[in-house]
DNA sequence: TTGTATGCGTTATCAT
DNA sequence: ATGATAACGCATACAA
């Protein structure tokens, strides 16, 4: 039922070419005729047909974003939603459109498929795959644009990132400056290169402060709130005096350890967290933590990924974001008191 | 550089029609080239272009995904990846794309356009749209198959749900079984129709328990953890036996609130919960809540709209999900002695 | 059962 | 500056 070129082109008196040509702002329009059909193509709110659009031209806007999910956990992480959200938001503004894969092991492989070959997809972010996926030489091989989310320490694709070893440093060395020596940590999925990233990073600050390096002070977390919670289960009978974990969802998995242990923060144990979910759900008390601009992110890389779609560049990009460390803000009593806990 | 249908046909002896019919099941094929076909095809790993395929035939396996986010916070809550999670592995099974809208308010005009009118889009999943927005106006008008996530209690149309007047009704009717009387509630978005069926619940669970219904026992949480918090805070004054809460997100602040107070959970202060988040982040104690199988309502979601599009139907679909009152598992001291908290 | 021919709505090339 | 026309890759009506 939607118009077409042809029917807007009768409408307006003109030919199909035409209508073609104000449509996408070509210059060898006059502007008489070019205001002519604009006020048609206004009045009629026309759409022109994705599909004949892609088929002759190669140009559909549309991006694909993947999301593994292998670990189905992960997504319980309000990480995805707001980068989803960053995403979205940019490409509504840029005009473009996104599909979505929020890949499963078993149809990884026809996925892959699908979006190099239907001839829709101009480009493709894809967030957190874990290191050894080969999805990312799939991608690699086939020369599509595409952004990771997350860097990749071997292969020279573009990608976006925070600097996460500098910034867990920094909370690490937070805590030491705060006069704490014994410092533990709740590592990330060690698969991710965000999560071996921060590990690195409290290794480079303890060396940086020559504190001694203890494997009892590590406790994997993967991630999950339940990672958390077990992690500090383990940890508490080491008597850590400080914790670095690495996501802020593990913190609260941590914090009701701590609690069931009856174990107060910061007077017994403090921690810094990673990520900075204060938007989803705030800590009692509040936290001190590493902020990504998460929804931000995905407006970068969407933006990115489109600017390079659309120059049609192979040169890589290497897109470092900013991170800070806030006390997260908390309602309540605990605020005032509370610069590290 | 991907190969077509023509390429595929030189490569079997046989034509661009033959090839086709293959793909597509056509009965009229004999055994013989069917196989011989499909062998290379399965060789190649061939995969239609979309684009060509919907400007011919108007299938393109394409649902779109629309979700409102004109609440951002709204997002931070674990449901729509979950829900999103359950639409992308159906889709995925039965051989579906999935495009996503978070729409924003200032291009949801523009948006809808789009949906409707660039032939690419086959059917809408539309969750979580408040009751007075438009889009859904359109969509009706537009007469595209859509469903939504969420009943809708005017219109005619497609709905997925879960009974949430009686899924409330009966978990506020466990707290009086208890022996509770003086029970208050913090509601969800009332904009939303959920968390007006949830209220609608609670009043009925007190009606017939012949409880007093009093206006300072309600509070309203527009499903935010913050919105629980303050929610909350405002109820400790009123002293309410046992606490209602319209979703888990908003039990999380509630719990934040009542911590902050010294206020145990249940001996002060009983709750129950809704949505069943545990999978995300557990709480301590642990929590009686009513449990939506929300992965699993993306999957029949998606499932029901596809097989509007693949029977042309357009007769509206009435589903409801079954939901159970459940106590969260927890680990750890608090999980034996809590039957209600 | 198979092959040939047409057209979907757009962009791009070529005339004018 | 504008219009006519030829692709793009596929499904399908029609011919054989």
């Amino acid at each position: 039922m939607p118009l077409t070129l042809e029917d807007i082109a009768r409408l307006s008196g003109v030919s199909r070419s035409t209508v073609s040509r104000v449509i996408n702002h070509d210059p060898n329009v006059s502007e008489t005729t070019r205001q002519k059909v604009q006020e048609v193509l206004d009045q009629i709110g026309f759409q022109p047909n994705l599909a004949a659009k892609g088929l002759v031209s190669g140009k559909t806007n549309i991006i694909g974003v993947v999301i593994p999910t292998n670990v189905i956990k992960i997504f319980s992480d309000p990480y995805f939603p707001l980068l989803l959200q960053g995403i979205s938001a940019s490409c509504n503004a840029l005009g473009y459109f996104v599909m979505l894969w929020l890949s499963e092991p078993e149809y990884e492989h026809r996925m892959i498929s699908q979006i190099l070959h239907n001839g829709l997809i101009e480009g493709v972010i894809i967030a957190s795959v874990p290191l050894r996926d080969s999805i990312v030489n799939s991608l690699v091989d086939s020369h599509i644009h595409f952004l990771m989310v997350g860097r990749h320490p071997l292969l020279d694709v573009s990608y976006l990132d925070v600097d996460n070893v500098q910034a867990a440093r920094n909370a690490v060395m937070h805590l030491v400056h705060l006069g704490y020596k014994r410092i533990a940590t709740i590592t990330g999925d060690l698969d991710q290169i965000s999560g071996a990233d921060r590990f690195q990073g409290y290794l480079n600050a303890l060396r940086e402060a020559k504190l001694p390096f203890s494997q009892l002070l590590i406790a994997e977390g993967n991630y999950s709130e339940e990672g958390g919670y077990k992690a500090m289960q383990r940890l508490i009978k080491q008597k850590p005096e400080a914790v670095f974990i690495a996501s802020d969802m593990m913190v609260y998995g941590a914090m009701r350890a701590l609690r069931e242990a009856d174990l107060r923060i910061p007077e017994d144990i403090a921690l810094v967290g990673f990520d900075d979910l204060s938007n989803s759900a705030k800590t009692n008390p509040p936290l001190t933590t590493v902020r990504q601009p998460i929804s931000k992110m995905g407006n970068l890389a969407a933006e990115a990924l489109i600017e390079m779609i659309e120059t049609d560049s192979t040169e890589k990009k290497r897109i470092i974001v900013d991170t800070e460390l806030v006390v997260r803000q908390s309602c309540g009593a605990y605020l005032s008191g509370a610069a590290v806990n």
